[in-house]
DNA sequence: GCTACTCGGAAGGCGC
DNA sequence: GCGCCTTCCGAGTAGC
């Protein structure tokens, strides 16, 4: 072997091709996953809405629970400071 | 009571409470799956960059992979699109 | 010409194709201003950053400005009904 | 002065006020001919329609046009992403 | 630290 | 008129 640059050398070939493709089968089944918990997301919001919940709402209310207290109202500072800049003059 | 929303309101109180906490519960527990699978997919770039892989080629072939088949019905779509333009009007 | 749905048809082409030329082309002309627009947004952006302002908080600002103030009250009282709600019980 | 967070503080104000607004305006403004580009468009749409022609086949043939380029190049990147990952390890 | 890219949310247009 | 789908915009994340 002429050289050899880590484990993905195999001294059979360039690149272990083996070992790529299951790496990017593993990735793709976690990609689909995720997607899967998406649709599911996706579901669990139509059923809210089917039982009166306002959507929009629901998202902004996680929004806020997953923010951190302390960011949020430093942002509300700041806009407050940035609106009081321009209704002040 | 004055006014009917449909299922979300019980007559006890403005919104059902029990019911909106179910479903952002719901919603919060399926993002943190999710979360927990951007954080596997993480790892497993990471473990293949360990193994000498170059995880930005790595994304590339994933990407590509998953955009081919679009591409292909693209193409279809657009054969039909100029048949159906030149033929149906 | 045996049968005419309409202006498009000229009696030569079963499309005007000129016509269709023009109004893609029309198209494709606003849909490149609209672009350099936004590039022009996003250096105005880049020149508030660089006098020391927050750019999120400006984008912030600017959605506040032009929502209508009837719509915005009535959801922060959504959304306060909500939080009401969630933490009610 | 206290603190010193760049050119947006004056010695005056906790925030330049004039240069904010005046930013704001710039963003409103050309928001405001974004807007205006999307109605031309949509006028030009209905000018297509109003002459027989399928705007829905329109729209796809503007969409595919626009991104035809970046297919041809993407295509591209895959070839070479794939010599790269064989040879360059 | 800044830039570029990707993803999710919001809005607008189209079809039923 | 409502719901679905597509497109556009903003936010967060990863790479240089």
């Amino acid at each position: 072997m002429a050289r050899d640059k880590g484990p993905a050398e195999t001294g059979t070939d360039e690149v272990n091709s083996g070992q790529l493709r299951a790496f990017i089968e593993r990735i793709e089944r976690l990609n689909e996953e995720k997607k899967a918990l998406s649709e599911d997301i996706k579901e669990v919001y139509g059923e809210a809405k089917g039982n009166g919940f306002d959507v929009k709402i629901i998202r902004k209310i996680i929004s806020i629970r997953s923010q951190d207290p302390d960011k949020r109202s430093e942002e509300e500072t700041l806009i407050d400071l940035y609106l009081a800049a321009l209704g002040a003059n």
